[in-house]
DNA sequence: CTAATTAATGAGATCGATCTCATTTCACCG
DNA sequence: CGGTGAAATGAGATCGATCTCATTAATTAG
């Protein structure tokens, strides 16, 4: 590959006139430029951005980690980073997690000496992270995205995850829900998760309703209605749930509707997240939007900025709570009919 | 930044020792690999990769270009390839082409300068691509994924689209139905929902029966039931319909559920793609099913071999039928029930 | 105990750009 | 036409690693 030596040598100047053509052309006189482009076009002259990232001391590169791509969340997410990205000149090195601790430290490891001039993550848990607690040390600016700010100490982009939980709740209370459960992935593990559950808690005590223990799901994104049934019969049958996120909703009224319920007749479901699916699935998701592409599109300017050592401004992203056909006045049976609850069982 | 030159003055060797120290341990002595190693921590020295991609001419990085990652197959795609990448001791700079050929230009540009190993793209049409003509020229090893092999002059892995669509057409036409649609996005875009048509318009011709003209959809993966309407009535009424993605199966069902019709008694309706939610809602999506992860796997494999300078082996991947409860038999009557017509008007 | 071998280390060039600073070229004016 | 200041160019150092080749230190053999 020809590189600015070559070129220089063949339009008969020195390098240092040959760099200047393409990064300073007004310090070069036009008829050299154009000796100089016309040799660089001969050559098929590609300028090295490894060499310039080695010289300048940037990269132009920022490095973005999320849990994982299979969640629409991240993806529609990182789909308007890269955009805002390009559109700044920047390239993104992405690397999932798969919300493992010891993969999040290997690959911020790996990406400090990429040499990344900024890191955007998401991390499991912000306020447990090791990898947090060492990347203090570091000067390569670091920014968060979904994670809640708490005490991790690092500046973070996403919506308040609790408010707009509580604000979910109030809406299924004004309808007239008295019993309202939230479902969540196992353990409780993401801290977003935990905020909203904190949120729901919180909206129904202020209600004077008791906030009902969280049903946990086996897996993240996918439904599973054992865990489930036994909150659906008897005095405290729930008429209203909750999800953590909108895959384990879509998922959960599918294995609802499987079993003859109906939704929202039967039970109504919220979703959390507001992947564009939602929208489409029937009965359409109720859930409550994050704005996953101002999120991104915040996010990679914040990051920017702080790459030009500005001090990072945050203003929380604003959530909308978007109606949906999932979502009804409850009925004024207690129980679902016989037919639901036999074939639960 | 600690870098290598000092780390050696504080061990007190040379640079080419310290060097050594860190890439061939067994050629330095124990006692100053020791030595070295304390001052390496001392510094907080971390390597250097750019100067380290500099040095040897290979950067260890594959750039990835996918049309959208609002699109969970490419998205899960992706995921599988950051794996299968991070293991092997490579990062991927991920990029999105939003079906846009001036931007795909710039994208393998930018990466050209950035000299990654190889590139590993998804184009829109791989036969008319000026990316890809541009790309004969250039010695960086360079991979398609789902876009057929065709004559674009590229290795590519991905499912032969069209016997996948064959063996989904012949599934229906098995199960009894006669009049089978199909359904894309805007101006059948990508060569690959084109070649899925074909497929469905060779099982047709095989089994007898009169393939229908296309049926078009204002957006990739949103479905627009007035499109839809005049197909499912009269006595040409199609018992079945195939979509070229997922997301317009879904919406598309979800459509149809919203209008009052069933999906399948009124309209059996199968997806292509196989990604993961497809699973989980209800009725639960028939689909063909391309082995996303296996993909994004064999992409990685197939592309460090390239990049060693092998000639690239491609089998060509297994797609799987994945029945599902939108895919029934055809009932009996011609046309679906006055209710249903009368909400879809 | 010295010569022959092998192991360990160091000096310096190299990758491909950019930047500083010195030098040359040019234009303009008295 | 020579002098002056500005414009244009060049020489060489630099970024941080690796690699070749020469040199020195340690081992082994005789």
């Amino acid at each position: 590959m020809a590189d600015l030596l070559s070129v220089a040598k063949l339009a008969g100047v020195s390098r240092a006139t040959a760099a200047r053509a393409f990064s300073t052309p007004d310090l070069v006189r036009d008829t050299t430029r154009e000796k100089i482009f016309h040799a660089a076009q001969q050559l098929a002259f590609r300028p090295n951005k490894v060499a310039q990232q080695l010289r300048l001391k940037a990269t132009q590169m920022i490095g973005v980690m999320v849990p994982s791509l299979d969640n629409p969340v991240f993806a529609e997410q990182l789909q308007a980073m890269e955009v805002a990205a390009r559109a700044c000149g920047y390239s993104l090195i992405v690397t999932t997690s798969e919300y493992d601790a010891s993969r999040e430290n290997d690959i911020v490891e790996e990406m400090l000496r990429q040499r990344v001039d900024g890191l955007v993550l998401t991390v499991a848990e912000a306020d447990k992270s090791a990898v947090l607690t060492q990347l203090h040390q570091e000067t390569t600016p670091c920014l968060l995205v979904y994670n809640p700010p708490g005490n991790s100490g690092f500046p973070s982009v996403g919506v308040d995850n609790q408010a707009a939980s509580e604000a979910a709740t109030r809406y299924l209370i004004t309808l007239g829900h008295q019993q309202i459960g939230m479902v969540a992935g196992p353990l409780l593990q993401s801290d977003r998760a935990r905020q909203r559950y904190e949120g729901y808690c919180l909206a129904m005590q202020a209600a004077g309703l008791a906030p009902c223990p969280l049903i946990e799901m086996p897996r993240h994104t996918q439904a599973d209605l054992k865990s489930l049934a036994p909150h659906l019969h008897g005095d405290n049958a729930i008429s209203a749930l909750i999800c953590t996120n909108d895959l384990l909703a879509i998922s959960l009224i599918g294995e609802l509707q499987r079993a003859g319920l109906s939704v929202p007749d039967d039970l109504s479901v919220m979703g959390f997240d507001g992947i564009a699916l939602g929208k489409y699935v029937y009965p359409s998701l109720c859930t409550v939007e994050q704005p996953r592409a101002d999120i991104g599109r915040a996010a990679i300017h914040t990051m920017l900025n702080m790459i030009r050592g500005e001090r990072p401004v945050l203003t929380p992203l604003p959530y909308v709570l978007r109606k949906g056909e999932s979502v009804g006045a409850p009925t004024t049976r207690k129980t679902p009919s016989g037919i639901s609850s036999r074939s639960i069982a």
